[in-house]
RNA sequence: GCCCCCUUCGUCUAUCGGCUAGGACACCAGGUUCUCAUCCUGGGAAGAGCGGUUCGAUUCCGCUAGGGGGUGCCA
């Protein structure tokens, strides 16, 4: 136990945005970093947006990504009694006052506005950005709460810091001149502060906030997308952090033990796709081959395809495992295993079968097939290497491989026939062949 | 406008005064091979600019430029 208490406290509005989640994952690793304690919580104060649909996606996109919290979630609207009871005590003690204000949207009334200090300058350390300034005569006094009575962002995220014992608060960059704010917040109310880390933003290839528009943006959509949590994870604690060597893929043991805050960047990323979608490819190469298997089930299932009874998954899985990008690619990549109704490939067809000579090498090869005592891929692959002759094996390989499987890349030739077998190989050699 | 912050290959980054500036992704070339993928080898590719400090600056300081954030009765 070190005492270490942080928060992830997102506004549910409907989607989880990577940069928002980046922040828990910073916490989160910074909590389990240090024997300290990770908590959650909802700032639902947004009652047009916070629907229970929005706060469903946010924990289910916390819960996808492993990020369990310790003690159960704060809704911060249950607070709302406190928030205006700490600001009347901020009245009373000098800290606020009230006042007629016009805002710029029409709305008036009397509202509770908080004094910032008017002289001298205030400054505090920020865990990731170091030491930062601001000269009290640059900061305006700024409403706490508003003419309808309800408590803002800065009054309501402190008070909820103060109850729920916040040690430290890392958050995203657009927060650093707020913690100006904050920091006075806190000395009115007669609280210890926390200590402060911010955030580089998450930005697209020109440099702006990652937006919707730059492509996926919400947890959601790379979920749906087939990219694993741990490789979404990864990818988005690297952008802004490193271990301090050369190792990029890392368990999230590593990840714990490694992760400090000083190694965390003050500059802001660009997201990088790419690199998110290798990062996926080397996390399923790596997953173990049962759990590539039971995903594998599932999808074909899913597709509404069923895998025989008997049928070889070791083999299918170590052809098929090095070979997938997304979890969603398998469905399509192995279908034709499973029925006599496979795709075939238009320019895979045109290229590999539109030849004269195709039919009879097919029906030829149907027959050799066959006849062959054994049939399996050592024993396809030797009589294919017969007829070739010590010449390259590509004009019958190819052939077969689109005629039986309907594309042109796939798994090893002859592991492919063996997993189908002698009978459906054959009878899909000589209906492939008719059919020219 | 004012305030705060940021700036190493296309991208993510290493470097905490000695650098032939390292790694990864991406890209290109080659190897393995029945395709694709994997894997292996190689290649091109960077210190925003200008001044200072120093024996020596990517590293420290200043200025300029560019970028981001803030400047709400949004969060």
């Amino acid at each position: 136990m070190s005492g270490i208490r942080v928060r992830f406290a997102p506004s549910p509005t409907g989607q989880v945005h990577i940069g928002n989640i980046r922040a828990a994952i910073y916490n989160w690793l910074y909590a389990r970093h240090t024997g300290g304690k990770f908590l959650l919580r909802v700032e639902d104060t947004d009652l047009e947006r916070s629907t229970p649909e929005a706060i469903k996606a946010m924990l289910d996109a916390m819960s996808w990504l492993s990020l369990d919290y310790d003690e159960p979630e704060v809704y911060q609207t249950h607070n709302l009694k406190r928030h205006l009871e700490c600001a009347e005590q901020l009245v009373r003690d000098g800290f606020a006052y009230k006042a007629e204000k016009a805002s710029k949207d029409g709305k008036s009334g009397e509202v509770v506005i908080f004094r910032m200090p008017k002289e001298g300058v205030l400054a505090y350390d920020d865990l990731v950005k170091g030491r930062i300034e601001k000269k009290a005569a640059d900061t305006q006094d700024f409403v706490i709460v508003r003419s309808d009575g309800s408590p803002v962002f800065h009054l309501a995220n402190v008070v909820d810091d103060i109850d729920q014992g916040i040690t430290h608060v890392i958050r995203g960059d657009d927060h650093v001149e707020n913690t100006f704010k904050h920091l006075e917040i806190f000395k009115a109310l007669g609280a210890q502060p926390p200590r402060y880390g911010h955030l580089p933003m998450i930005v697209n290839a020109q440099g702006k906030p990652y937006s919707k528009r730059d492509g996926a943006a919400f947890v959601g959509e790379f979920r749906d997308q087939g990219f694993l949590p741990e490789a979404l994870f990864n990818y988005l604690l690297l952008l802004g952090w490193n271990p301090g060597d050369d190792r990029e893929v890392l368990t999230r043991d590593e990840m714990i033990s490694l992760f400090t805050l000083e190694a965390c960047h003050s500059s802001p990323a660009k997201f990088d796709i790419k690199k998110l979608t290798w990062m996926n490819g080397e996390y399923i190469r790596r997953a173990p081959k049962d759990v590539y298997e039971a995903e594998l089930r599932r999808r074909v299932a899913a597709a509404g395809l069923t895998i025989p009874e008997g049928f070889d998954m070791d083999l299918l899985v170590e052809q098929l495992q090095v070979r997938t990008k997304f979890w969603g690619d398998i469905p399509a990549n192995c279908a034709y295993f499973f029925t006599e109704d496979y795709q075939f490939d238009e320019a895979a067809v045109a290229k590999r079968l539109r030849k004269p000579e195709v039919p009879a090498l097919l029906r030829d090869l149907a027959d050799r097939f066959e006849a062959i005592s054994e049939f399996n891929a050592a024993s396809c692959e030797e009589m294919v290497k017969e007829l070739a002759q010590g010449a390259g094996m590509g004009p019958w390989v190819h052939p077969v491989r689109v005629a039986v499987s309907g594309r042109m890349e796939g798994p090893g030739l002859f592991e492919m026939l063996q997993l189908l077998g002698r009978e459906k190989t054959v009878a899909r050699l000589r209906r492939v062949a008719d059919g020219l």
